[in-house]
DNA sequence: TTAAGTGCAAAGGCTTTGCGGTGCC
DNA sequence: GGCACCGCAAAGCCTTTGCACTTAA
């Protein structure tokens, strides 16, 4: 926390009630939530925030790099709180990702072709498939 | 194309011609189009389709496999017209999307954690970068 | 003090839905 | 002829923008 309002301060940012509101949350929440979900987690507690705070605000903290944005195949953007290199799952029924993380497959090259073509940032696996869940209900739906 | 319109019919669709011509514009480009891209290529040869048609058809279409849904990062849906095994490389500022393939990457395993809780369908690379053109935009506006 | 941030409201994109008319099978 | 499909229009999400008020520094 000490650390998130120093960043803040470096970044030129101001500390106020509504980013460390948001940034507990983030921090208390392992998912990949949408600004939506943020904003509904808050609702209890900060009867009074708005949600287009919560989307700007999560558009900043990603410009500064205190989350990230998340590859995704529809509907809305969605936040990574866990900004260290990892992996993804996206179970390709209920949208749900889980992260995991893997040496080997940190330790890939991008091709040659590729490196010459883009100044290459980081990479991720991102692995589809249907989570457990979703398998039951599909059994049953049968 | 003959393969196209069995396709169709074994999945019990009607073979029209705006599916038809949709599917000759997606075989013509190499890219990952919107919805919009693909409306707005086809505008020229066939002014009276509608957008809705467009995407529905789309729709329709990466239900069947013919094209898939790319993860994406904002914006429109993108779809891919290669249905093959591949990878990618977003770049981060206009977004564009280049295709790359790699063995050693296709013959990466997901660790078994994740099997347990996900039945696998597949796994792709998503590489994170700057295109060349990006780049020297950069570098002019600095 | 003042520039940045907040909340509200409206506008803007893209996607989805409903429905009457059309055309493939 | 029947049912899927098309085109149009409206509605629904989500995101972005503009502006006046508030507040951290």
């Amino acid at each position: 926390m000490e650390r998130f309002i120093d960043r803040c301060r470096q970044e030129g940012l101001k500390v106020t009630p509504q980013r460390i509101a948001i940034y507990q949350v983030l921090m208390g929440s392992r998912n990949h939530p949408s600004a939506d979900t943020v904003y509904r987690e808050m609702t209890g507690t900060h009867p009074t925030i708005s949600f287009d705070t919560v989307n700007r605000t999560l558009l900043t903290f990603a410009g500064i790099g205190v989350i990230n944005t998340v590859e995704s195949y529809s509907g809305s953007r969605r936040f990574d709180t866990e900004t260290e290199p990892h992996h993804h799952v996206h179970c390709v029924k209920c949208g749900r990702i889980s992260d995991f993380n893997d040496l080997e497959i940190d330790a890939l090259k991008v091709p040659e072709r590729i490196t010459r073509e883009f100044d290459i940032i980081g990479h991720r696996m991102v692995v589809s498939g249907i989570c457990t869940e979703c398998g039951k209900k599909m059994m049953r739906d049968k």
